[in-house]
DNA sequence: TTTAATAGTGGATAATTGTGGGGTATTTTG
DNA sequence: CAAAATACCCCACAATTATCCACTATTAAA
C-alpha cells in the first residue's frame, strides 16, 4: 500500500527517483514494471504497478461502448497509459506528453494513494491540499458510507 | 486502549518519546509499527498502531473515486499518512511535512483518544480545549445518539 | 540517603539514498 | 542518409538518514 506525501526532484533529464521504501515491493509485486497515466479529475499522473494496473484497465475495458461518459474515460485513461520500468537506481523516465499534462517541473510530489501513487507538481499539490482544508462538507451530499466512517 | 493526557517533547531530529507504559502493548499489537496522519478537524496529528490503521484505511480506500467528497477524504488522510516504528528507545520520528501541519515545536501534547493518539502542539491543545469548555451545545444539533448517551 | 534501575536525551558513525554525469544505443528529423 | 536529439545504462560522489551507543535525569527501592 502507497502512503504518504514525499517531495522529489526530476533531474535535468526528466528522471524521477521513486521513495527507496517503495523500492522492495515494487520489485516484488511487479518486477519494477509500472504504468503512468493520466488522472481525469485533476492535473496530475497515476503511477501504478503493472499488475495493479491490468486489473484496472479490465473494468475500464468492460465500460458500456456507448455511454459518452464511459467512452470518455477510456480514452483519457487508456490512452494516455505508459509502460515504465525502473531503472537500476530505482528511477523512471515519465514521457514528456505526460509531464506537460501535469506542468511537472523541477519539484514534484508524490502522494500515496493506496494501490497507486500520485504525481504532482508541488505548487498544484500545495494549492489542492489547501483548497481541501478550507472547504467544508455539506452533510446532506456525503455518500452513506462517508458518513459512518469513525477515525 | 489509549487514554489521558502525556506532555511530551520533541527534540532537535523531530524525535518522540512514547510513554513508556504504552511500550510493551505497542510491541504486542503491532510489533512497534505505527502510522501517523493528520487530523482532517483540527491541526493536529493521529497516531495508531500499524494494524488499527490498516482497517480504517480499507474503508477510505473503498469510498467511490468519482466521488468529490471522498476524493477529499482519501487524499488528506491517507495522503498524508506515514509509517513509523518505534526506535530501540521507544521514539518514533515525526515527518517535517506533518510536524509543520500542526504547528510542532518542543512541547507536545499526547492525548489518548482510544484506538489512537492525538499529538498536539501543547498550547494549541490548551486552547482548544478552553475552546470546548465555553462553547455551548445546541441541542437541535446533537446527533441522535448523543442525545441518548447516559455518562 | 544511597543505590539501582528505568526512562529520557543527545550525538557520532555507518549505511543508504539522491543526484549528476559520461558513454553508448536508438529513434527522429531534416 | 546524415545529424541531432532523446533514451538508456552504468558508475561514482555527496548528502542525508537511520542505527547504535553513551550519558544524564528521574524514579523506585532498599
Amino acid at each position: 500500500m502507497f502512503r504518504g506525501i514525499n517531495s522529489v526532484n526530476l533531474d535535468a533529464k526528466g528522471r524521477l527517483a521513486l521513495p527507496s521504501r517503495y523500492r522492495d515491493h515494487l520489485l516484488k509485486i511487479c518486477s519494477g514494471l509500472l504504468v503512468v497515466t493520466i488522472d481525469i479529475n485533476h492535473r496530475c499522473l497515476l503511477l501504478y504497478p503493472r499488475t495493479e494496473w491490468e486489473q484496472i484497465e479490465r473494468k475500464i475495458e468492460s465500460l458500456p461502448s456507448f455511454d459518452a461518459y464511459s467512452g470518455r474515460v477510456k480514452h483519457l485513461l487508456i490512452g494516455h497509459a505508459n509502460d515504465l520500468e525502473l531503472d537500476k537506481n530505482n528511477r523512471i523516465l515519465l514521457p514528456q506528453e505526460l509531464r506537460l499534462y501535469a506542468g511537472l517541473e523541477k519539484h514534484l510530489c508524490l502522494i500515496g494513494q493506496g494501490k497507486k501513487l500520485e504525481i504532482w507538481n508541488q505548487e498544484a499539490w500545495n494549492s489542492q491540499r489547501e483548497k481541501w482544508f478550507t472547504e467544508n462538507m455539506i452533510d446532506g451530499d456525503l455518500p452513506e458510507k462517508l458518513k459512518t466512517l469513525v477515525l
